[in-house]
Parts: structure tokens; C-alpha cells; sequence
DNA sequence: CGCTAATGGATGACGTGTCAACCATCGGGG
DNA sequence: CCCCGATGGTTGACACGTCATCCATTAGCG
């Protein structure tokens, strides 16, 4: 059977859209986080998640897998934060080749100025036009995507990336 | 009032697993795609436009539209897709600073070849999970979106890049 | 006609992401 | 105790995107 099923109408119009939105959505946020900070999309959420961490610090790997990012890309981008002074690694005294990676004061204070006018913009340009209702059904279809993935969203790794809602009192 | 509306709870879920979504699912098609064709995601994205095209070429400024790219987004990716025989650059007669990018024949084959095995993927991944009614809710509420980013999804650029589901006929 | 502003596009520099090695350390058998 | 595979992390090369800048052409208008 070589016969391909290509997308119907109803299917194309939803993933086209879908991936316009995701696209379009994250370069404006980008943009948005650009100017009114000096960070970019990658270095805010490194350090919401950090600054999620009692202690403010997280084992490399551990991180890695929060963010649902490559030990490669979180090697390449935590030395490049590093160099800007919002971040340090610090040795692991347990595991000889391990490493921590702890927001600095100035990451905090940093993402601190940056997070309400983010999350300011993740309402105008999203969040705050759905209902309840089409949140939820976000969720939900959401949740399936990432179980196809083999993610499970609520699953072992118990909260994923991009908490966009600065998890943190502060 | 400098008081800031963090993410409610419902709120935080749907957006947190959104991005999440999108991002892997972005990842994976990209990985999919580049073992079983030597294309990589943007590669696809612009043959999808310019096959689609009576003559299979654009103005390059059009194809910026299509594809919802900046034009030096365009400028360099066609480079390099030039490159590699994909594509070809064109005079334009009637505009002396314009320019057409059009597919090659070998650009032709690529996604041919590419093309079922990406729509498979998109299916496997993602739409195939979906009900009809999700689909369109999936369809309702990135419009929605878009519109925020002024952007009318049904509007007067007509259609919109990422046509997963491979428009022309072949 | 001549000037100016707008348009189409290319380019260089730089930040970002992936892949494929690579190295050190750790842990578990023989 | 030693070796060997797994684990944690780094690095270099390269593709990709963005921004700012630049140049040529074109369109509008006095």
C-alpha cells in the first residue's frame, strides 16, 4: 500500500493554523521579551525554572530534562548566560562529574524585571482571548500531542517547560 | 497598578503544555524529515509553496508572505538552498531589483520523495489522535490567536504557510 | 524633469540549535 | 581489583534566524 493519505480540509485547516499560531506566537513573545529586557526566550525560561529550585540551583541533567532540551543545548546556552553573569556552574561534591548550574543575583534581578511584562504579553496575545472552555480543550489536545511524543505531560517528569506563569512568590 | 495577573492555574496548564507541544512536536517532524530525505523543515516548507505554484516559482517577496518569513530569512535560506540545486534564482523583467525563486526538477524529486512519509509523521504524531470536534476547536482557537497577532487566518494573505497536507495534485 | 521616499532584496555579524565526537568519572561484574 | 559499559558533561562544526545596514530601482510629486 503505497497509497498516501494526505490531510482533508478539515485537517489541513487545523494544522496549518496550528502551526502558523506556534510559530507566529513565539516569535512575537520572543520580540516582545527582546525589548523590555535584556533576555532572550531561551535564557527566561532557564531561569524561571532555576528560580523555581530552592536554592536556585539544579543539577545539569536535571535541568535539561525541565526543559525538555538536549545536554548539548544546555551546555552551549549555560555558557553563554554564564559569560553575561546570570548564571554560574558550580562543582558537584557528590558526583565528580557532575555540575550544578545556579542563577546569580543578576539572573534574578534580571528575570524579576523581565517576567510581568512577559507574562503581560502571553495574556494580550493569547491566553486572555480563549474561554475557560477552549483553555481546557487546549489542555486536553495538548496533552494527547505530547502523549503521542511519548511524553507524558503529567507524568514522570512532573511539570515540563515554559511555565510562563513565573512560578515563583517573589 | 503595578500589580501583575500571574497565570491562574488553568491558565498555566494550557499554555505550559501548548508550548510544549509545540516545541517537540516541531523537533520531531524536523528529525523525521531529515533521516529519509536530505531536507531539512524550513527546506520543505518553501518546496510546499513554490511546487504549489503554477510555473513553481514566486516573487521572492511573495514567497515571504506565503511562508509568514522575514525576507532575510528568505534572502539567506534560498541561498543556500541554491546551493544545493533546490531552487534557482531569477531575473524578474518587469521589476529590474526583483527577483523569482523557483524549484528545480531535483528540488521536485526532493519533496516527492519527502513528502509521504512527513505527512505520515504529522498524522502519526498528531492529527490522526485528534476527533473531528478537536480538530476544529484546534482550527477555532489558533485563529483566534492569530487574529491577536494580526493575522487573519482566512484573510487577505489566503492560506497561509504549512500546508502539511502537500497541496498540489503530483 | 529631478528629488525624495518607499520597495525589493542581499549581506555580515552574531546568537541559537543540532549532531557527532570526545573525555572523565562512576558503577557493576568477573 | 580491574575492566567495561553507562552516565554527565563539553566541544567543534555547521545549519538556521534576526537585526541592522546597505544598495539599486522604482514610484510619487512638486
Amino acid at each position: 500500500m503505497d497509497h498516501v493519505r494526505w490531510l482533508d480540509e478539515r485537517e489541513a485547516r487545523a494544522w496549518r493554523r496550528f502551526q502558523s499560531l506556534s510559530a507566529r506566537l513565539d516569535a512575537a513573545l520572543a520580540r516582545s521579551l527582546a525589548d523590555g529586557s535584556d533576555l532572550s526566550y531561551p535564557d527566561y525560561s532557564v531561569l524561571v525554572v532555576l528560580t523555581d529550585q530552592p536554592g536556585g540551583r539544579l543539577r545539569t541533567n536535571e535541568l535539561a530534562t525541565e526543559l525538555g532540551w538536549e545536554k548539548s543545548r544546555v551546555s552551549h546556552h549555560v555558557t553563554r548566560m554564564a559569560e553575561r553573569g546570570l548564571v554560574r556552574r558550580e562543582q558537584c561534591p557528590s558526583d565528580q562529574r557532575g555540575s550544578y548550574v545556579a542563577v546569580t543575583e543578576e539572573g534574578r534581578a534580571a528575570i524579576d524585571r523581565a517576567a510581568p511584562s512577559h507574562v503581560a504579553a502571553v495574556r494580550r496575545l493569547f491566553v486572555d482571548r480563549l474561554t475557560p472552555r477552549q483553555l481546557d480543550a487546549l489542555a486536553e489536545i495538548s496533552a494527547i500531542g505530547l502523549a503521542a511524543l511519548g511524553d507524558d505531560p503529567a507524568g514522570p517528569a512532573p511539570d515540563r517547560q515554559g511555565r510562563g506563569q513565573r512560578g515563583g512568590r517573589s
